[in-house]
RNA sequence: GCGGUCGUCGUCCAGCCUGGUCCAGGACGUCAGCCCUCCAAGCUGAGAACACGGGUUCAAAUCCCGUCGACCGCACCA
């Protein structure tokens, strides 16, 4: 299957970004202040309703589905955590730069280009600049001379209590769950494989964050971690209900092709029943959250592509104006984890699968939320002849029915707000009096709205309303009586309503 | 972090070069009123901005410097 697909045509970065500055999606934090550092965002009223909207889908869709924990956990932690992740040692990167040009150039890099040799990226400075000086490496761009060797940590250093007892922001979400994995595995009388899930923000300190939500210093990540006895990876129960279901694999420079589950395993496209499972719960979270899986792909990693703790990697990207978006990384990390911790903690990770003691790899599917409702949103944002429309998934819209006196004559507004007063108790209403109908109801679609109900004159008569639905601008007639169940039907059974 | 371009109402843009006519103008949106029978109609009115800090000058949105931010490119993105 080739990439040609343009079914809407691709809204921009500017577009997404008018829309949610003027409609409240997101805008940047501390705005009135000059010295506010770029890489953080803040969620408007309408931005966080979608948010919620969204972590509901991923608990509903993937976590209850496949049973998986979730946890909660401190975004402060042991700077032990991190020796043992292998952040501290890892997260760094040597980095020189030229006294003449003021370019910033990686130090390990440079090295190698220049000795073809392979340099290794956790040397001490000193010695990153003997190697710089022994092979008389100058600046790439300008020939000048080059400074001292220093390392960039993108770890925030956290300074607790009096001591100021050196801690660090998670720099990923999935620590907590690790490093409390035995206790939690036992509480929740567990079973390999045993995932694990999170929600929480997560702190990295990028050089340079740009394009808002895509890349962000503090950003929430919803992450999965499925503890699993490696000797079991083709043994998958539910590997069944997704053998004929088609991943989405790229394959050479820019063709996806849709495997079925079965055939990819077979073809080693993928690794195992096991990767191949979980895999296609992402997918299919992602088609129904409102990504165009036109514009959906499978990347599997090169090896000098993945982390330091990857065994094998697949990232979910999703192509945007921006290009390919990297919204999830897919990764085993076999026991690095696990292993690490326990020889740092000095304390048992190993659990029994039947009667066997084994310490259990993990695969990870971890989500970056930011991004991926960024791109919900640019899939989402249609412009249409004569409106732009947020075609957002149903349960997924952060105002879900909107309220309206066709005009504020003889008594409409108050009908209107009797219906609206019943609805707000279980659904997001909006009721809105203010300018044409026809206005009101482009403020619906804006921030993706699905349904509009008015109230005109025959609603005094007969007691029926208009029923509008969003994307196909469609009208019917239904009594007041039947509105709350009308909703209800819509948003919980989905069902198509005019 | 480097280089280039740039930063004016909620949004988009004019004004800047050639300082004073700008307590900053327009459009769209917002709010209030009028109008009132289904997709951004019309009329009247209102509120709303020179990113921040310093300098030059009798006088700064306008010129200069710095900081912060945005966009593009480089680098970075375990």
């Amino acid at each position: 299957m080739c990439f040609e697909n343009a079914a809407r045509p691709m809204m921009s970065y500017d577009e997404v970004m008018r829309l949610a500055l003027e409609r409240g999606f997101y805008v940047p934090s501390c705005e009135i202040y000059a010295d506010a550092p770029a890489g953080f965002w803040d969620y408007g009223p309408v931005g966080t309703a979608f948010k919620n909207k969204f972590v509901e889908l991923w608990r509903r869709e993937v976590l209850r589905r496949d049973e998986m924990v979730e946890i909660d956990g401190s975004q402060i932690m042991a700077k032990d955590v991190f020796v043992a992740s292998g952040h501290l040692e890892n997260f760094f990167d040597p980095i020189v730069t030229c006294t003449k040009c003021k370019t910033t150039i990686r130090a390990d890099r440079l090295i190698s280009e220049k000795t073809g040799k392979n340099i290794p990226e956790r040397l001490s400075d000193h010695d990153y600049d003997s190697l710089l000086k022994e092979n008389n490496v100058r600046c790439p761009k300008c020939g000048g001379e080059l400074g001292q060797v220093s390392k960039f940590n993108m770890m925030f250093k956290v300074g607790v209590g009096a001591a100021n007892l050196d801690t660090y922001l998670r720099p990923e979400t999935c620590q907590s769950i690790f490093v409390d994995f035995p206790r939690f595995f036992k509480i929740m009388r567990g079973k390999l494989p045993f995932p694990m899930a999170q929600l929480g923000k997560s702190f990295r300190n990028e050089i340079a964050p740009r394009q808002s939500l895509m890349r962000l210093r503090e950003f929430y990540q919803a992450e999965i971690e499925i503890f699993f006895n490696p000797d079991k990876v083709n043994d998958v129960e539910e590997f069944e209900e997704v053998r004929n279901y088609p991943l989405r694999l790229m394959r050479g420079e820019d063709t996806v092709e849709a495997v079925p589950c079965e055939k990819a395993v077979e073809q080693g496209l993928v690794p195992s029943r096991f990767v191949a499972y979980y895999l296609s719960l992402i997918q299919q979270f992602y088609e129904k959250a409102g990504i165009d899986l036109n514009r959906f792909r499978f990347r599997r990693l090169a090896e000098d592509e993945k982390a330091f703790y990857a065994k094998v990697a697949f990232d979910v990207e999703v192509q945007t104006s921006l290009g390919w978006i990297e919204l999830v990384a897919c990764n085993d990390r076999s026991d690095y984890d696990l292993k690490r911790h326990s020889e740092v903690s000095k304390s048992d990770m190993t659990v029994l699968d039947g009667d066997v003691k084994v310490l259990p790899n993990v695969f990870e599917l971890s989500m970056g939320v930011d991004r991926s409702l960024y791109c919900i949103l640019e899939h989402s944002l249609v412009k249409e002849e004569k409106r732009d429309v947020l075609k957002l998934k149903p349960q997924l819209a952060p105002v879900q029915v909107g309220v309206f006196p066709l005009v504020t004559k003889e008594g409409l507004p108050d009908k209107a707000n009797q219906i609206y007063s019943t609805l707000k108790k279980e659904f997001q209403t909006t009721y809105d009096v203010s300018g044409s109908i026809g206005r009101r109801y482009r403020r619906l679609d804006e921030i993706g709205t699905p349904l509009g109900i008015t109230v005109d004159f025959d609603t005094l008569k007969d007691d029926t309303v208009t029923l509008r639905e969003r994307d196909s601008m469609q009208q019917s007639r239904i009594k007041v009586s039947e509105v709350l169940q009308k909703v209800r039907s819509y948003y919980y059974q989905e069902a198509q309503l005019v």
